[in-house]
DNA sequence: TTCTCAAATGATAACAATTATAATTTAATG
DNA sequence: CATTAAATTATAATTGTTATCATTTGAGAA
């Protein structure tokens, strides 16, 4: 009974091995990889996989709401498939990207926020930027 | 006396007419524009200039601070000479980006985060996404 | 002012990430 | 099974951006 699986089927998407595969990575990986990443890394058990599989898939999974697609000021986007809210903080030396689940900015900013705007907000990206421990000490 | 003149010098960037011309649409602008619309925005009064030159000039003005970078999930980057922190609140149907000035997740919020992570926190980057109230009344 | 030179510009080529295309294969359904 | 719409694959095309290099120019020195 596999959970992945059915979030597939439930969003009408076909379960095939490699979709299967590339959501499994990011459901168990938090280093929020590129699709560069995420394709070198599954070949393995892929070898006849294309790289165009990754993007489509990738794609598609966003469409759905299974993953995150973001992009940290690189040249590529990342991906993450743990949608619970929370909020990034990235180093600008090694630029590894940490997850941060505290509570930030919750409901009275946001209400504050709506109103000054006329917006109804919906969603966010919260990113950090600034040194990691191990890069600050060196 | 022009201040925008004056802060180039400080970075020691020279101060050409199309460099200026460039700056001084980002400093009066809050559009957030891409290079694209800058460039087009900016070619009647200098005909003769490249795309090129808006791209090396969005890259050394960010290098130098005077502008900030960043990317709303398309395919362009978007530019912004106000350096003041803010947020920014996104329209994910008309694509508008409208500035936040107000607080969010200051002081006890941050020191919370660096305590977690082990980071000195040196910026961010807020955005909130959702829908204007023009496109919430269609 | 004129000289000098590092830096900026402009035209264009190169590149890298991503998307489109089209033929082939496959998952899901009856 | 048989059918069919969707997914995969290889590859071409596209797009945003960066690199290259010859030419021009801003800014300080003489």
């Amino acid at each position: 009974m596999n959970t992945l699986s059915e979030k597939l089927r439930e969003k009408k998407l076909k379960v095939t091995p490699q979709r299967l595969a590339i959501y499994s990575y990011l459901a168990e990986n938090r280093a929020h990889p590129t699709v560069e990443t995420i394709y070198n890394d599954i070949k393995a058990d892929f070898p006849s996989m294309s790289i165009a599989t990754v993007y489509k898939t990738v794609a598609a999974l966003r469409d759905a709401g299974l993953v995150r697609e973001f992009n940290i000021n690189e040249d590529s986007n990342r991906y993450d498939a743990h949608t619970e809210e929370h909020a990034h903080i990235i180093c600008t030396k090694c630029h590894r990207i940490e997850d941060y689940y505290g509570d930030l900015c919750m409901g009275e900013d946001i209400r504050r926020m709506e109103l000054a705007s006329g917006f109804r907000i919906e969603s966010r990206d919260m990113s950090f930027y600034g040194l990691c421990e191990k890069c600050r000490n060196k």
